[in-house]
DNA sequence: GTCTATAGTAAGATAGAC
DNA sequence: GTCTATCTTACTATAGAC
């Protein structure tokens, strides 16, 4: 109720969008996250997920379009959390001092990688296949993206890197990312991510003649 | 089942499965790639594809366990046919002299590449991410199995080939299907496919230490 | 902003006659 | 095997009180 009657105009403790608003979205989010996790996106109910939250049906078609549009939001908030780790991850590289740009890179895949192993539930949601129809090309857009915008260490001169490298590179990870998220061995998970970066960092040498 | 009230026990000209059910079900198909390529996944309904084909719904579900499986069918009987085209260029390239293993996987990959460039339309669906719920998993694996199977070319000796250089193959090569079919421009496909085919040839050399 | 309750709608799936 | 007609399900959307 912080805006609808009490105008608060001038400037007082209380924002403009409501934290009570933020609150229930926040918490449509994270019933999302439970109930696809548990019981998958198709079979889930929007009625569950408010229920579980605690919520209404109006609340959330108040927050989202759809039952649609929670998952995609799930998927953005999780990939640029790991993104930003991964940032965090290649500054500390580079602040300890390593300046080859292909280590920078693959310190970055493997944070990135790191994070889908630690959110293994999550990322198993993102690579099931149980996803609302083009949710696919979405993670791959954002993947490639991510990738492209690395891959930029890889080139010495400012020209861009070649699409084939950054394509090879994308599509590594990818299916290294659904590997990683449904292993159920943190060990051979790890061994599998090292090998794929280890791999990876071998790939710039020499493009099409 | 013509067999259910005739037997022909005899061998008749009458094949076991009636012919005009062949039909049918051909028609079935041809009629669901049409509406699916032309529409989308999602947009068609069972109704557009019957009426295309002239036959009714029941008929379709009789064929068929429903629309997802129309759309599998196709994408099996798709990839089946790629995967027969590259095992005989597979052979081609052995019986012209080529013993390279690197070389024959490569001309494998390349021809599937071309494939996929050949029936631009039939792929851009496949890849479009407009697919029934789980696809991509589908699409995952059996490009994973094709590619295991034809990496065994890399390893000389017997024992099979590390699952890290599986899982890179695998992974650039489906990017770069989705890539190709997505490709306007002919020239520019047929670049990207050999340079990703020449940056694959040189992905053996020293795996993980 | 949030809630309950209800209606709309579309399309996939099924039943049962022919 | 094929057909028509019907059913069901679940997401989507809205109305109106608090």
């Amino acid at each position: 109720m912080a805006g609808t009657a009490a105008a608060t105009p001038g400037g007082g403790a209380a924002a403009r969008v409501s934290e009570r608003g933020a609150a229930t979205r926040s918490g449509l989010l994270a019933a999302a996250r439970e109930v696809f996790t548990s019981t998958g996106y198709a079979q889930a109910g929007v009625t569950d997920i408010v229920a579980q939250a605690g919520a209404s049906v109006g609340s959330l078609y108040h927050h989202f379009t759809g039952k649609a549009d929670l998952y995609l939001t799930l998927f953005e908030e999780f990939h640029e959390d790991l993104a930003e780790q991964a940032r965090t991850a290649v500054r500390a590289a580079r602040n300890a001092g390593v300046t080859d740009p292909k280590l920078l890179f693959l310190a970055g895949a493997r944070s990135y990688l790191d994070g889908c192993f630690e959110q293994r539930e999550l990322s198993r949601l993102f690579v099931s296949g149980d996803a609302p129809p083009g949710f696919d090309v979405v993670m791959r857009r954002r993947l490639r993206e991510w990738a492209e915008r690395n891959a930029q260490f890889f080139a010495r001169s400012p020209e861009p890197v070649d699409e084939a490298v950054s394509v090879v590179l994308t599509g590594a990870l990818m299916l290294t990312v659904a590997e990683v998220a449904l292993c159920e061995d943190a060990q051979r998970a790890r061994r599998l991510a090292d090998s794929v970066l280890e791999i990876m960092s071998r790939i710039d040498e020499r493009a099409s003649g």
